[in-house]
DNA sequence: TCGTTATTTCTAGTTTATTCGAAATAACTA
DNA sequence: TAGTTATTTCGAATAAACTAGAAATAACGA
């Protein structure tokens, strides 16, 4: 994973509203969930939370799968732990407690 | 850790620049480096330098300890651990991969 | 004390992000 | 096809981040 991808994911989970998001989808498991479930439980209008979801599929944490009217929103894992094992990896060398 | 603080350190990692002086300092191992040090690796102006530091340093994830004329910056792996650990607890869940 | 080195703080210009209403698109159902 | 639901895209306002020169501060050595 490069630097610049790195970044980018972090850039996109340093944000609350997009942790926020992307938390509750991590806690809907891996059948993920409707953007309109997540505007409910989350409360957000509608443009906010698409720009978010964006956000997030843009940098592939998220994937989308459409499902007739409804657009299906899923953690993508792999990604996620690319994201962790850069971090660990590249991070977090001649660590004491690594 | 709460998702506010975990937001906050990964928008500071979320910064190509940021990331490059915490990877830097990572790769310097538990001695860290001073700020010129970094200044000279990165050639990035003082000023500029200086804020991402401290942005860094105000989220936790370094330390500053002042030797001399010398600031010396080291990483926090205490708190580094800690946000991957939040990322592997909170948002791994139920993965297939994690 | 004066000069030098190391670093920060100040300031301001420029860019980028966030927010959300309104309008547009997509997919279904009657 | 018309109506309805789900979601995105557009547009524009506001806020925040990034950058870097210049001035200020800190610590040392002569």
């Amino acid at each position: 994973m490069k630097i610049s991808e790195a970044a980018k994911a972090l850039e996109s989970l340093g944000n609350e509203t997009r942790l926020g998001i992307f938390r509750t989808l991590v806690r809907a498991g891996l059948d993920g969930l409707p953007v309109g479930r997540l505007q409910q439980r989350l409360g957000i209008p509608g443009s906010t939370l698409s720009h978010h979801i964006g956000h997030l599929v843009n940098c592939k944490l998220v994937t989308q799968k459409r499902e007739g009217r409804v657009l299906r929103c899923t953690v993508n894992y792999a990604k996620m732990n690319a994201l962790v094992a850069y971090l660990v990896k590249e991070c977090c060398q001649d660590a004491g407690g690594c």
